[in-house]
DNA sequence: GTTGAAAAGTGCTGCGA
DNA sequence: TCGCAGCACTTTTCAAC
């Protein structure tokens, strides 16, 4: 053994089997994880826990299909902040906004860059001028719509 | 009663209420939510069976700290393709590659837009050259590096 | 750190209203 | 269609290895 100490700190291989399989579907019960990776219960238990205290297991999400929830348009922004305002202000009236799922601040062109969902054109057209546009700082946007979201999955831990 | 056809084919406020729970966290014990939305554990079953059946829920996962397993990198890359390629062919082989997490047919400059989550800059390269710009038909990318994430959520239902 | 079993809690299935 | 109660299963804990 190397280092004694990274055990509490990193993470094994089977933490790895244990988050890969949780990854595609949160709810598979401990049980059965350790019956496929030839473990007790308890111990799947054990590292969930430890992983959960580190911060590395964040929580879990049902995935719905937005469609199916009259959600129809997915649309990605590209956003100019003004020379001289403040990122974190924007950021701040940005998280009222609810039809944004996601927010980075970039490299490249845009300053920063959004995903948005909307239930329709009309939906978004309003999202995009009087709640987007509207803040002050944001000089303008470009907006890129997604006709078809042809991969959705997660990382691959192994 | 106005149409008791729609009880069958679409969701209601409860149904709403009960994602709206999941959502965030997809281990909430169906005797919670009962709890909280003042019906039986048995009523929740129900109306999760009926959202599973209509293909409004997909499945579940765990959300995980992709910097807390060693992928620092999060990109956006704007895919140009040649003229005449066909793009059902480029999807079939960039689904191939592990670390674009979400894939956009879409409107704009681009003709597709990929998220990308790598370990650091040189994985970030080693995918770019090596395996997105190896495939025939794209015809060069655009990077987006992401800074920071600063809004990740679900949409809101309710 | 892992195991196996016991205790507590949850999910599922009929029956009744 | 909904709610209640019983059975099976799962999670969680803990002593022992």
């Amino acid at each position: 053994m190397v280092d004694k100490s990274r055990s509490n700190l990193e993470i094994d291989n089977l933490d790895i089997e244990i988050l890969s399989i949780l990854m595609n579907d949160a709810t598979t019960a401990y049980t059965e994880i350790a019956k496929e990776l030839i473990v007790s219960g308890g111990t799947i238990h054990v590292r969930m826990k430890k992983m959960q205290d580190m911060g590395i297991i964040k929580g879990s999400n049902l995935i719905i299909d937005p469609q199916k929830v009259g959600y129809d348009i997915c649309a990605f922004l590209g956003i100019f902040l003004e020379k001289g305002s403040t990122y974190n202000e924007a950021v701040e009236k940005l998280k009222e906004v609810k039809e944004i799922v996601e927010l980075h601040y970039c490299t490249g062109a845009y300053s920063m860059f959004a995903k948005v969902i909307c239930r329709d054109t009309s939906h978004l057209r309003l999202v995009l001028n009087d709640h987007i546009q509207a803040i002050p700082g944001i000089q303008r946007t470009e907006t890129i719509i997604s006709l078809e979201e042809s991969i959705k999955r997660q990382i691959t831990l192994k």
